[in-house]
DNA sequence: AAGGATTTTGAGACTCTGTCTCAAAATCAG
DNA sequence: CTGATTTTGAGACAGAGTCTCAAAATCCTT
């Protein structure tokens, strides 16, 4: 049986997901667990990211620099709009698109199946 | 003056992107001049695909594992349809997608100005 | 076709992200 | 409190990408 544990690392890397809608990167997580006085290790925090990406519960994302980052976010099919200066993310319903994917669906003989898509601009404090 | 030398690593790479529609990672070229017997550096490469990426004669894509991939592309405004199977790639115009995008321009007070967007599945050889 | 100014290349050191291992520590149930 | 189980951390490791600088290639001029 696999039981699941509370344990300080994982409550404390939690607490800094929650507090921001945004991505967050591995490393920028050790730093803002070092200033809050609870480090944990790379090990951890990887394994904690990977963790909760698994249940569903943080989004992934790729950076431009191709790093891996994390955010607390709803599990059904939506899409992101990012600030490009304060990374702030706001939610975004596919809706609309959906008919667009569905013209495609079939293109030039591909079967699609699965789409990603991102918004980029500027958020209200970062105009 | 910085004048362009034309060379044969620059003319070997050319030639496998111009080969098949799709992104190549720059080990995955690496390797393929290695075996076509014209072999280059790490550093060339890179140097020779960030040259193109910024001339806006190749895409630059992250792959899954966050890897920089790049391919010869069309330099207007439009996105992919990438096979799960073959990596192949077809263009796809953005057409209908503006009119949503247009929609959003004001959303939530962000203000959109670029966005991306990617198609995934089968192509017609690999379904 | 030879010389020389300029650009390009390659080898390898280096950095950084992410993975893995395994003994030690923490968690929890009884 | 004890013991079975899960989790953690330190550090070794792997791989992508960057950087340096001397050597080689390119091209222009004569």
């Amino acid at each position: 049986m696999e039981t699941e544990y509370e344990t300080r690392p994982r409550e404390a890397i939690a607490r800094i997901l929650r507090a921001e809608p945004r991505f967050f990167s591995a490393a920028e997580l050790c730093a803002r667990l070092d200033e809050s006085g609870t480090p944990v290790s790379r090990a951890t925090v990887y394994r904690t990211l990977e963790r909760l990406a698994a249940k569903g519960e943080a989004a992934l994302r790729l950076n431009d620099r191709g790093e891996a980052t994390f955010m607390f976010c709803d599990s059904g099919h939506h899409h992101h709009a990012i600030c490009r200066s304060c990374g702030r993310v706001e939610d975004v319903a596919c809706g609309a698109l959906d008919s667009f994917v569905d013209r495609l669906r079939s293109l030039h003989g591909f079967q699609l199946d699965d789409h990603s898509l991102e918004f980029h601009g500027k958020c209200r404090s970062c105009v």
